[in-house]
DNA sequence: TTGTACGCGTTATCAC
DNA sequence: GTGATAACGCGTACAA
């Protein structure tokens, strides 16, 4: 909002019509007839008028501005890899496709969830928020939950206590099956001892391919050494200490919670003066930029993590605007990346 | 907005005194008896009462959402590295600080810049916005300057014909400084053949770091061949593609643009299967995460990214609540951190 | 098909 | 100190 424009009146005034009949021909609503309809056009674009959105959100109640929440999950946005950055472009894209706007709300340094979810709670901009990274009996989801406010969540909702998990809207990836496919990757390449440097697990992403490992090893009737699983954090620095601890037990494979894991890991092992693959095989998750710059290059499972920033928004939108009822939940496809880091021969 | 809720009406009724009474409260106005301060406060506080914001722009013009703009100059944001996130990470705790709301435009794959630039100023949400990765006649400045919307630029501004640059508020480092220093760096450690892979050379970053080397191998009474001279865009990739071609011509060390630059820059070097810094030495510009996980590790120049972010939207705050009224630039300090990658013994 | 009149929830300007 | 009341700019029944 600066200085003092124009109004919906005096287009009115310069059309010789009433301000009602500018606001009809605007919201492109019937019973306009097409002379005063181009006439009135014209005057707007000539005057590039665009209504005071101000104005519009008092009357309508919707302020065509969009949420997106990123929790500070241990520094994973700012400085650890290119997953959020990705995310924004999906979410933004759409958003912007839906002729909204994109708020973004960033936990700061030192900024508890509790406290980062009342900022967020108090701000009444939003129609509704997409959320990521939340974690169980989350103070985010709880807070939109309590006002009332539409949300997606980019990440399947873990318990909420006394809240009607059904009503959960989300968008994601299988990463049961999807970490399976990479275990069995591993298994199918003869690898014995298959460690997992684990995801954040208080994030289902991080739960859920723990899961899919488990099950893979499981269904080829192979043993389940707990010293193979190291609880990481889907940051590099995490990969690192993962590999290095894991490395005493002695693993042939390893698969990582997420590519920037991966890369971790991947320095430790070379630290150690062990192979890829020869010694060890290594497999990611997420298929970022990263994976086509470690060496030898990641094979990965691919998701589409755009597609998913704007499925969520889809969603969202089409509940604000009540197109949709029901919970709504999409699974997003993912596909095994096969390069060079599993002795594998890329078909 | 959600719902109906409450509204300054109701609050004024519970508390038995006028709308006009709890408006002051709210804005902490003088003229409100200690009394009847505390009781509305209460009310407030057990109903969580906000004042509608929509209704308060309409009437204050103004809207305490400050706009971001990111536009995609070779995919930086969304895949190369983390310089945006951390701007954004400095815009968004100041605007937070500030108690303002954060609008983030990322330009779309596709999107030309005029097109960008137009959705921005259509948009009448924003009291002023936050630009950065500007380039000459830029049409986002040109679209900004045209609507009268304050802007503070996180970089210095070229040449905008017809415009008094003096007008500008800008905050950003002194690169022409700071290049000088990476170059004389390596001047002192004896390198004879110093390159350089510019950054995106349409941004001031980019011409102002080419312009310090240069003054640099000037002030040292070297020769400037202009063919260790690599025009680059800040990318990795045009790092790597750079170093690939600057290796025809010997360079015994190299000044990059950037840290993700020099990423792609040590990528090639090893692949031509030199040493770092027995045969090449490198210095890098900005001191991301990465410049201390490539091998060996880089050494570079520090600049506060996230300082700048903040900076950027203290300035323009203050000239939105007209606090300011001069133009106002502030130069950030850079550093020289030595790690490994030009063979001084870090002291 | 068009115009009138009211309401959205605040802040600001007056009186008192 | 406090309370009416007029803006702010738009959407929308309702009347014409």
């Amino acid at each position: 909002m600066n200085e003092s424009r124009l109004n919906l009146e005096d287009i009115a005034k310069k059309a010789g019509v009433s301000r009602s009949t500018v606001s009809r021909v605007i919201n492109k609503e019937p019973y306009v007839s097409e002379k005063t309809r181009t006439r009135v056009m014209e005057i707007i674009e000539q005057e590039s008028f665009r209504p005071n959105p101000a104005a519009r959100m008092l009357v309508t109640q919707r302020t065509h501005i969009i949420g997106v929440v990123v929790p500070q999950i241990s520094n994973v946005f700012f400085a650890d890899n290119s997953y959020f950055p990705m995310l924004l472009q999906g979410t933004s894209s759409a958003i912007n496709e839906h002729d909204h706007s994109m708020l973004l709300w960033l936990q700061q340094d030192g900024e508890t969830r509790q406290e980062f979810s009342h900022r967020i709670a108090r701000n009444r901009l939003m129609d509704g928020v997409v959320l990521c990274s939340i974690v169980e009996s989350d103070p985010i989801v709880e807070a939109v939950l309590d006002i009332g406010l539409p949300f997606v969540t980019v990440e399947r909702p873990l318990g909420f206590p006394g809240r009607p998990l059904d009503q959960f809207n989300y968008v994601t990836v299988d990463n049961i099956h999807a970490a399976s496919m990479a275990v069995e990757h591993l298994i199918r390449l003869g690898r014995k001892h298959i460690a997992h440097i684990s995801g954040h697990l208080a994030i289902a992403d991080g739960q859920d391919r723990l899961l899919g490992y488990r099950q893979a090893l499981t269904r080829a009737g192979m043993l389940i050494d707990e010293n193979l699983i190291f609880p990481g954090f889907f940051t590099r620095e995490s990969g690192y200490r993962g590999m290095k601890a894991l490395l005493k037990h002695k693993p042939d494979a390893v698969f990582a919670g997420g590519d920037t894991t991966a890369q971790g890991a991947i320095q430790a092992i070379h630290e150690a003066g062990l192979r890829i693959p020869e010694d060890i095989a290594i497999v990611g998750f997420d298929d970022l930029d990263i994976a086509t710059q470690t060496a030898p290059k990641l094979t990965t499972i691919r998701q589409p993590v755009q597609q998913k920033g704007m499925t969520a928004v889809s969603l969202l939108i089409d509940r604000i605007e009540e197109r949709a009822h029901g919970p709504q939940r999409v699974l997003l496809p993912t596909e095994l990346v096969i390069r060079q880091s599993c002795g594998a021969i890329p078909s």
